[in-house]
DNA sequence: TACGATATAATCGCATGCGATACATATCGC
DNA sequence: GCGATATGTATCGCATGCGATTATATCGTA
């Protein structure tokens, strides 16, 4: 967990954490994206859910969970908001009573048109291929992160 | 905030968003401190507001906030408990007393000398060079982020 | 078959983020 | 100097994330 080869920690600025900068973009990201969420009606986690399940539909709770990095004690409450507002249903899966599955209803498809008529390429100031390149180099850091994680134990 | 060279929206997968690469990279961040967080018995924003305070001890609040992209409705509960925990003091500025001024004990200066001893490059698999290279297109994202939000008010 | 181990969701408590608002102080206009 | 406005902080409510625990269902195996 320890490097020699950055610069000394006493000239550390915050400024200079790759940590601080993904949580800071993280939240102008948050920002940018509330008109476009405001117009949706949803928070973002839940913006993100949906597209999962446009992605792909009759997921269980923990695969759901597996591609949105989030456990079901994140997830359940949303899905039951997403449920209340029409989006989604839930029901256990009968062939195992301990899986629940997540349907999308004809009014979350609904959401599908609207939704993919915004976007915020734009707002990055990045050029496409730019676009993409960071994009894959986070993907990348994220499952470096991940893997870290998973090997440290 | 459309743009016309990205991909056919209708075959954009989650796993394409650069928001939730940025997203999910910030929740794998989360993880991957905590054993240093747990180790100086800290929560992520703690930690980072400590940080910031380091770099400029005697900040005000909103000027901290600005540092840490966050407003006084989530930086005042996080500096009452680092206060009560013993890291800072909070005083009204009496030059203006609307103005809180929040200084580091020396048990918050003290963090320091086992904080610097910690850090996660090695966990990003991350040459230096890539490491800064991205840390600063992350940082020019947040700011065009920020800067689109600005411009479209 | 019975029963402990495992797997899956859900529940609970705590710590953020943030919109809306309240409150106190300072500044401005006149 | 005084009412109106602006500024800085704090409070409140809601929606995440997540550690710890619980409840239920399934599996493994004696």
């Amino acid at each position: 967990m320890k490097s020699t080869d950055q610069p000394a920690p006493a000239n550390l600025m915050l400024s200079d954490y790759l940590c601080f900068a993904i949580y800071s973009a993280n939240l102008a990201f948050g920002k940018a994206y509330k008109p476009i969420l405001e117009e949706l009606g949803l928070t973002y986690t839940q913006y993100i859910t949906i597209i999962a399940l446009w992605e792909t539909d009759n997921q269980t709770v923990s695969g759901l969970g597996e591609k949105l990095f989030l456990e079901s004690n994140t997830l359940t409450p949303i899905l039951k908001k997403l449920e209340v507002m029409g989006y989604l249903e839930r029901q256990r899966d009968p062939e195992d009573e301990r899986q629940v599955r997540i349907c999308l209803t004809k009014s979350g498809w609904r959401l599908r048109e609207k939704a993919l008529k915004m976007d915020l390429v734009e707002a990055t100031g990045l050029a496409p291929d730019e676009f993409e390149k960071m994009q894959k180099a986070i993907v990348t850091l994220r499952n470096n992160l991940i893997k870290s994680v998973r090997d440290g134990e």
